[in-house]
DNA sequence: AAGTGGTCTAGACCACTAA
DNA sequence: TAGTGGTCTAGACCACTTA
């Protein structure tokens, strides 16, 4: 067959022509019709849609808009798409869920409560087992161990223990840290390029039972943070809040 | 001034003419380039970078591509954007982290485990206050609990109690749910077109610790998962996770 | 070899909003 | 009112993958 140009029934809606009928194609709206069209099940989960080409000339866009709703619903989960193959209705729809991870100071203030930070403990010291793997630092090698208490209206919210690259960190001094947490001085001072976190539930223990004014062994969510500049780990830190808080996502 | 095509320095590139330093302009490469000059510092947290047009005649690329790089920036909450104003490095990362949230078959299955499923209970029943809230039932009306366990290589991964809106699913029979988990069940049979999940840590009580084969009180991830067809609530789920549990995010 | 999505381009118009 | 990002379009070429 030859090779056709990517659309070819647009000479039915010429572009300068109000048509009286006239349909605002925008990438939301085929969004919308082709989630609809799943949702009424005209697609079964795991069975292909139309092509982009196809979907161009019913809808009567261009095919670039089409891409663009099919790439926001692949970027959901809700189809998934192959060169060569088409584009699927996702058999399983394997959701992603999306979590803001905003500063502590925001995250208070945005509660309506009045913010509070203390550093309750500054050293340098060898780094544990775990911090040394995820700082990646060589044998031997001390770190900055850093503990910290953060209030929403003056009580405990949040507690965290920070590791830092020292050696990646030569102005940090420690008297900056007593105003700032960690993690706004590395915002302010440093490119952060690159972060993971990790999610669990553990019993608080020591420290963290003290500085969130819970008993020994209370259920407290953990989040690890660790973040790199380019391919250098930064900081490692264990952020543990209260048993009554939730993350969210929609 | 008199209004200008969006893009005017492109001649001195004609498009057919292969030239002998020609860069690739894709996408990424300006998401690349941006985010270093970013890294760099020369543009600072807070500070206007140059508009799409003049980074499209810099980097000699269409303005659709500059829009392109710097949208995807913003969806990751680098770089903010404003029309009229233009577009500046974000002054705090209020970093996005994304979960996967795949079946409970597949989260087991990718840890190289076998899957087993068990469901321990099932009652038609008056629901909780807060089920009766998440499932927006009218009061007095009755409501599906289901209780079920996740086997990895036949150890406990996992239990939930699931709340099932009743008169949204008329044609779920109880033996439906003996091979099939309630998550697996509706998105084969029903269009979930909204979710929301909400993380947690709490302690293990009653059928959650025995399901878990933990003492009662041990720290577990708890996830909520509240699924919408379009405004019916159908499903609230709680799922309780043993303490090795980790989420991840990267 | 051929069919699908992925992307780039030049141009245009629109939507929002600060001045 | 004017300047910025947001989007659409028609066309084209490319990349990947199945057959």
């Amino acid at each position: 067959m030859a090779k056709l140009p990517d659309s070819l029934a647009r000479s039915l809606h010429p572009p300068g022509q109000a048509n009286s009928t006239r349909r605002m194609n925008t990438w939301q709206s085929v969004r919308a019709d082709v989630m609809e069209r799943i949702r009424a099940r005209e697609w079964l989960p795991g069975e292909l849609i139309p092509t982009e080409q196809e979907l161009a000339v019913e809808l009567g866009c261009a095919r670039a808009t089409v891409n663009r709703a099919l790439r926001e619903l692949a970027d959901s989960g809700i189809v998934e798409r192959r060169r060569k193959v088409g584009t699927r209705v996702a058999a399983t729809p394997s959701r992603r869920a999306t979590l803001e991870m905003p500063l502590m100071r925001h995250e208070i203030e945005a509660t309506g409560a009045t913010y509070g930070y203390r550093m309750t403990s500054y050293e340098i010291t060898m780094p544990t087992q775990l911090a040394q793997r995820a700082l990646q630092l060589e044998h031997g090698k001390q770190a900055i161990l850093i503990k910290t208490q953060f209030l929403a209206d003056g009580r405990p919210h949040c507690c965290e223990a920070v590791w830092l690259n020292a050696e990646a960190l030569p102005d940090l001094q420690r008297k900056d840290l007593e105003s700032l947490p960690p993690q706004e001085w590395l915002a302010r001072n440093l490119p952060l390029t690159r972060g993971k976190f990790t999610i669990l539930a553990q019993g608080a223990s020591g420290d963290c039972a003290t500085n969130l004014e819970v008993p020994e062994g209370t259920p407290v969510l953990t989040i690890e943070r660790l973040n790199w500049t380019d391919a250098t780990p930064i900081s490692y830190a264990r952020q543990f809040y209260r048993p009554e808080h939730r993350l969210v996502s929609e």
